[in-house]
DNA sequence: ACATTTAATGCTAACGTTTGCACAAAAAAA
DNA sequence: TTTTTTTGTGCAAACGTTAGCATTAAATGT
């Protein structure tokens, strides 16, 4: 019932050889005559002779696969990082397994040791919001399995690492609200586990200091599944406005709070931007199209795939690690829309 | 330098048995003393023992994995249904290797052929606009290779098909432009080569007769790249609104049309709803924050790739193939916004 | 003419499993 | 006690490749 496919087996029998002269004469290498090869090789073409990969999987301990791990497809970033490595994968004739951790560390594991075991040639990561504890990838990088991490990286493996200029992004996006007025600048963010949010973090405090405005550790709120749960974003919102001195404007970390918060704010009936201003980080690029048009921090989320796929695929095939390895920063770009123009 | 596992052989040379014995007892099998089994599946387990999947894959012919073809991961639709393919995936144990055609034909064969030949247990697919020609797939398919269609499907095979109601999706939201006062509705579509387009097509045209409105085939434009070329949705909208009775409104008939005309339409500086309705299928949830609403034809995008997965895994794992195949139809939803609300 | 090199091919063992069959020892039946 | 059955285990082949070493025949050197 299965695709039967024809074997070296029977290219060898077929023209009365050994198995080892047909394999060595498809891959023309060693010593053999001109003219069993083309023999062979006809032959191979003419009947489709597709060597079994499983066997020559078994063999090698490649499998020429690799394994993605990442929160949530239908999250554009992550959709459009995805295209990108597959795009790069499919050039160099990798597969790409996906899954995904839906912010769950149990999932996570469960994902990075299923993919180890069903022998990926190497893995590329987006920590879960909920991942401390990293066992399960220092154990595989030990043994030599390459990882890359992408977006939520972690500094507690020594690998390669693509990452946006995150700190550059929350910077630029709050250095524009206080441009456009704004005075009470709160932050929506993410779980405080991953590095994204501690690096976004840091540019919305130096814009503030630059600002001279105060930091404020009430006007942050840290929604730990990273807006999965529509309710965490309700409830960031909800007390930040219930402040007694509330914030005049959000900035949010990720797509899906972006997206969540202005949504919400836009609902509960808050004039934007004249009341509270938002910019956040979203790769939506339809954000033109709101009403106001949302100010968005863009990573080249694309890019970035391509990169993450290359800088794995790089260490898969070379023989040695790499002396040094690389942190490839990508650098954002803040789109000011209607959403923070309150003057002008 | 890979990760070294423990083999059944070195348990089997550890405890002084053969590796027969060692495989029987670890999968409880056959006759094996209850003394036995307990030695070697505590061994197994101290030691971490984890079957080499490729020697297993080898044996079996069975990969416990899945590819998916479509056209583009960032569509919202399809990382949609790709999330719920995973879910599913996930639960069952397989493995989920995505490629996208980017709605290349070449690209379609290529990725057909390599997955079958990487010997996936299974194929999910949603054909690109450019297929017309389905041999890559038949000549697999014949050859027992469970394959399942969703979204762009065909009837040249024989198999188990998900899709939405398109049909009723296009002509919904057609009433609903007739409904609102409209009267010279266009239809911006994809390649005519694809299912969807057909269905809609067909809804449309139903809505229109029903309406007592005329069809006027110069009102329908249909983008061949599905509007992955910019280029084809601002040709198709140019020469829909230089027609001597320019339409009142649009039909888009997917996610990326739906949104390339919203926007041009805008940017042109057209007054919608006024001036021109608007209304398409797409799957994007915050089509609500635009100015105007955006009136959209959902489709349960994870739901259907939830279906289609448990299809497919039924296929692989049922020795037989089924009596009959499944065509499972989700029903759409619109959701009428101000895009269309030219009266009350 | 014989020794030595070179070229072309074959044999065999591996990679880690699974499984039909054979075998031995113990238990049951005669 | 002998025969038969049962129970547990091992042997070996298979899945389709690859690669080190051995082998043969031909070609070159002396």
């Amino acid at each position: 019932m299965k695709l039967e496919n024809i074997t070296i087996k029977d290219i060898a029998r077929a023209l009365d050889l050994s198995v080892s002269t047909v394999s060595r004469a498809l891959k023309d290498s060693y010593k053999i005559s001109g003219e069993t090869r083309l023999l062979v090789q006809r032959y191979a073409s003419e009947h489709q002779y597709r060597p079994n990969v499983m066997a020559q999987s078994l063999k090698s301990q490649r499998s020429r696969s690799i394994g993605v791990v990442l929160c949530n497809v239908p999250n554009v970033f992550f959709s459009e990082v995805l295209s990108g490595i597959e795009s790069v994968a499919y050039n160099s004739d990798y597969l790409v397994i996906i899954t995904q951790s839906q912010e769950s560390y149990q999932r996570e594991v469960k994902n990075v040791q299923n993919l180890a075991w069903r022998s990926v040639d190497g893995l590329l990561v987006s920590l879960s919001t909920e991942s401390e504890n990293l066992d399960h990838f220092t154990r595989l990088h030990e043994q030599g399995l390459p990882i890359v991490f992408f977006d939520r990286v972690t500094d507690l493996l020594q690998t390669h690492v693509v990452v946006a200029d995150n700190r550059g992004g929350a910077y630029d996006a709050t250095v524009e609200l206080v441009r456009s007025g704004y005075r009470r600048i709160a932050h929506v963010t993410s779980s405080p586990h991953v590095s994204i949010t501690l690096e976004r973090r840091q540019g919305y405090f130096d814009a503030l200091q630059e600002a001279g405005l105060a930091v404020d550790e009430a006007c942050i709120k840290y929604c730990m599944h990273g807006g999965m749960v529509a309710e965490e974003i309700e409830q960031a919102v909800t007390e930040l406005m219930a402040l007694p001195s509330p914030p005049d404007a959000l900035l949010c970390a990720s797509d899906r709070l972006t997206m969540g918060c202005y949504a919400l704010l836009r609902r509960r009936g808050y004039r934007i931007p004249e009341q509270v201003g938002i910019a956040g980080f979203s790769n939506f690029n339809a954000a033109e199209l709101f009403c106001p048009g949302l100010t968005t921090v863009r990573q080249p989320a694309f890019e970035m795939g391509k990169a993450a796929s290359e800088l794995l695929i790089g260490l898969i095939e070379s023989k040695r690690p790499p002396r040094e390895y690389e942190q490839r920063v990508f650098a954002t770009e803040l789109v000011a829309r209607g959403s923070t123009a309150r003057v002008r």
